[in-house]
DNA sequence: TCATGTTTGTTAGTAGACCTTCCTTACTAA
DNA sequence: TTAGTAAGGAAGGTCTACTAACAAACATGA
């Protein structure tokens, strides 16, 4: 060996205490992988044939007839006849998802006084609404609430299979649908996707509705799936981030929580902003003071459109400023907000790309997509069923 | 049924533009997965008997058996004699990852002027070390000159194998190891990984040095992979971020490029800041014009101790306030410093931390771990070793 | 009109990966 | 010495996806 100096080297063992969380994989894991991957394609791409399927998943026509046929005995996939297009070489018969032929129910909470529920088909029509009032109610007595719209609902459906539940509720959620704190609706660690999946019979998902709403305008919005951040401005301003395909969670599971970023502070005020106005968290100046919809309506009251621009417009900067550095660190591809477009879609939005791009790298803020959200005002609602595609068919 | 609306729904043929990044998974890549878990397992908790090492993965004993043969037969893996302590039963033999008589290449390409390489072993260790200088050279020539480096360092490898070349580079580069833009070496769309793989006969990855960074914390410096952020302060300022054990890349391979966030603009200098300072990325204000090395150098040059901390401390506000917004998205849970502890492991380090409570979320602020990164001077060596063994044994 | 080539979907056989079950080995404890 | 326990291996079974080969059904061109 030449002359060589052997150092000790970073310790290493003893770092074990932070445990990595692999998990096994087995084969059938990856079967339910490749069935996930057909049905994505027969829910994005519509009907195709088997040897279409073959050609995108990159399987063979063999493996693909296979899991076609596994999906069609559970009824998830149906025969649909001959491609009507003449080809060359045998026609192709061509298979589709029953998309209307099974039911989601979904259910928003981001109300304080109401609980707005629907029965949905998989792509997201609306088949019958139904709503319930809280009345005040928290704790076990609104999970009550909460567990009888679901019944009703179910009994809606209209004797279809139900794939599932899937609600979206403020507050901070894990990957279990067990809600960690809700103080609105006085819930802590409360396991409500497990205690709801046992009293109704049906699996029931829970997600944070910021993440929902994220999820949502991936699989029905087309939004890309690398790089994708949903703002939702409700009573609250929350957040949902979509990285290659998945939500991030963050280790709280608290990702999306921006809405209590502080966007004026002494500094501000000196430079010419109005005073910092209290937040509900106990602090001031965050950006929910600003970008909630009781702040904007508040600041838009009784002005003209010309004054009202402008003081959107400032709201936008706002925004703009607390986007900028995570744009730049994710290199995001989209942006999207969620709420009223005659507050947002206007000066709003533009003040806030335009802050965003005149504050990041032009690598980064060049190509960076600001828009509306795709979902109208069933946009919570759809989040909620592709929450249920999701966690159930693996389709996003 | 009852009385029901059926609305139209999202549109939902047509959004298959957006083509969804799936790939077919077959049982080999399971074998893959569980393969590099066993190897995940005995490097970071090191020697195990093959009855332990079926109880952390999950996997039955027949089958880590089975693995662990091959693992031998590949030489990775050995049997070290039977475990001391006297238990009931059998006593278990144990087998060990020979993380000594394997060998990574690592080079760091950060520096302008020169190429700093060493071998190390996988545990870190470093073997020997070569350098080259650059003497200005860029594009090919600079290829040139890190092949022949590389050359140099397996030669001086000892005979033992060498599992691969890891080299960190700044610039943006995608997960092929294709340098998309690398301005300062004169590389575009540059096959770089591809290009030495060939040229060496042995399997080189490239990365981006800030994220090859934060995949060293995580794999040497037992750093949380559950939302980890390390900010380089170098020649310029980057951040690599891994998320559920994964490196964030961005949409167009640039996730980390905080370096050219806007962090003095002129509402800061009505506040009372001084002008910002252009910036190498032709605009002004940038948190690199501020945290860079040699800004930070030339703020404190000539200045008390005293004095200097007050520069650091203003210099780490502002680092805190480009990540407060990062923090709270991502619910992070450690964000690490990597350069001189001398400038930034004092005022700079507290004032960043502080500002990032103050500005975030309780929850999210009150946990947040804000500290130096646990590797030393050759933490961009670590990382690129890291690299290697992320990308060619799934070892994390 | 009829042979030819193409594409589709199925059948049969093979290889890989993990499982369950059962066995031997080797130790501790009573 | 006997019983109990744990480790490791061998045998056999199931599941998964692959390759190879083939029949069906069409378009095309001589």
């Amino acid at each position: 060996m030449s002359a060589t100096t052997r150092s000790a080297g970073p310790s290493l063992r003893g770092v074990g205490r932070t445990l990595r969380p692999t998990a096994k994989v087995l084969p059938e894991h990856a079967r339910a992988h490749n069935r996930a991957m057909v049905l994505q394609h027969l829910f994005h791409q519509g009907p195709s044939s088997r040897a279409d399927l073959a050609r995108s998943t990159g399987l063979t026509r063999v493996t693909v007839s296979d899991l076609v046929s596994v999906l069609m005995s559970e009824g998830l996939v149906e025969e649909l006849g001959v491609r009507p297009e003449g080809r060359v070489g045998k026609p192709a018969t061509l298979v589709g998802m029953r998309t209307e032929d099974f039911h989601v129910v979904a259910v928003d909470l981001a109300d304080d006084a109401s609980l707005r529920g629907a029965v949905m088909t998989l792509t997201g029509a609306v088949v019958a609404r139904r709503s319930a009032s809280l009345d005040g109610r928290t704790g076990d007595a609104a999970v009550t609430v909460l567990e009888d719209l679901c019944r009703e609902l179910l009994a809606a459906a209209d004797a279809r299979p139900v794939v599932g539940v899937g609600i979206g509720s403020p507050g901070v959620i894990d990957s279990a649908g067990v809600v960690i704190a809700a103080p609105n609706r006085g819930w802590y660690d409360l396991p409500l996707a497990a205690r709801l999946t046992e009293a109704l019979g049906v699996p029931v998902q829970v997600a944070n509705d910021a993440n929902t709403h994220a999820l949502g305008e991936y699989t029905y919005g087309g939004a890309t799936g690398s790089g994708l951040m949903v703002v939702t401005v409700g009573q609250g301003v929350g957040a949902g981030i979509v990285l290659d395909g998945a939500l991030v969670r963050g280790r709280a599971h608290a990702a999306g929580e921006i809405g209590h970023v502080t966007v004026v502070d002494d500094r501000d005020v000196r430079a010419g902003d109005p005073e910092p106005r209290p937040c509900a968290c106990g602090r001031a100046g965050c950006l929910e003071t600003l970008l909630s919809l009781p702040a904007l309506r508040r600041a838009t009251a009784g002005r003209g459109p010309e004054e009202s621009g402008a003081v959107l417009a400032s709201v936008g900067r706002k925004l703009g400023l607390a986007l900028a550095p995570v744009v730049s660190a994710l290199n995001l591809a989209e942006v999207l907000l969620s709420g009223p477009p005659e507050l947002l879609d206007g000066p709003l939005a533009e003040a806030a790309l335009a802050t965003v791009r005149a504050r990041t790298m032009p690598l980064l803020g060049q190509d960076l997509v600001l828009r509306m959200g795709s979902l109208d005002e069933d946009g919570a609602l759809s989040g909620a069923a592709a929450l249920v595609l999701s966690g159930r068919l693996g389709v996003t």
